[in-house]
DNA sequence: GTAGCTGCAAATCATTTGCATAACC
DNA sequence: GGTTATGCAAATGATTTGCAGCTAC
């Protein structure tokens, strides 16, 4: 889903988002990002750290989470966390949002959208006198593949 | 929406628990399951803790915490994350759900249920070929008090 | 009795921060 | 050239665990 995605556009994105900041535009930074955008979906900031480890050995710890938080900061990436005691992290579409259907056997994630289930949450917020700015939907289940066969007795 | 529940069943429901897994049911176990309840909804471990060290000094954080996961597994709890850093936990009525708004703003905590969300939950997951046992719903905004005055200019 | 608990302190794990040095603009 | 970034190591904060003594069954 989101692995189309204009890894130029993304770079440039994040420049121009540390250059309006005053901050600077960093080897290491470029690295980070290039790393995560390139890295399966949904990364943990340790294993994009052992990612970026093999090629540049000399990135620290710090850096790639101080990295991936300008990145939240300048709406590029997104935060989640699947109750695994630690946060993952996905590179995110401007304006483009979706959610999760996680799969409890196997741990895969699948997303989704769904404009009905956000006209609904609009509503629901409305009667309650409250502004949305985002929201999380987490599906926790099984997937096909993990799913109890049924019992026919 | 929680506050209406009845105290001597949920008791009840944690000594069958206890009693069913051979564990025992201990003064200890008592005064952290009561003080729960007590409590505002949506306390962290750390709330908790306190409330009860002014009734009982002697009680541990050790044991709130090994109690709230005690209460976990026997379902009469659930442990919610609001990007915090830390959990929050809500008595459980057995087989009922709720969703959660939550202001950016002052931190209030609204509940709601909306069953036709629930439904297209459902026809999505289909879709997806998983079975759903649980999931989590939360809308982040402002609430009507801490909602910026419309500019009209 | 004895397996299961408690309380404390120490351990763990994810994430953050202080600081001296190094890199951008 | 001065401000901001980096990398390490140490700090933090939430939660867990080891262990010696205590308690329920």
């Amino acid at each position: 889903m989101s692995h189309v995605r204009n890894v130029e556009q993304f770079r440039s994105s994040l420049r121009r988002f540390l250059h309006t900041k005053g901050l600077k535009s960093t080897r290491q930074r470029e690295v980070v990002a290039e790393s995560f955008l390139a890295a399966t979906d949904h990364v943990s900031a340790d294993e994009l750290y052992r990612d970026i480890s093999t090629q540049h050995p000399g990135i620290g710890y710090a850096t790639v989470y101080r990295t991936l938080k300008l990145l939240k900061e300048a709406g590029l990436a997104a935060e989640r966390h699947f109750g695994e005691g630690f946060a993952r992290f996905e590179p995110l579409e401007p304006g483009q949002h979706h959610d999760h259907l996680i799969c409890t056997g196997c741990g895969a994630i699948v997303e989704f959208e769904n404009p009905d289930i956000e006209s609904l949450q609009d509503r629901v917020a409305e009667r309650h006198g409250f502004a949305i700015d985002y929201h999380r939907l987490e599906l926790y289940g099984r997937c096909a593949k993990c799913r109890p066969k049924q019992t026919h007795s």
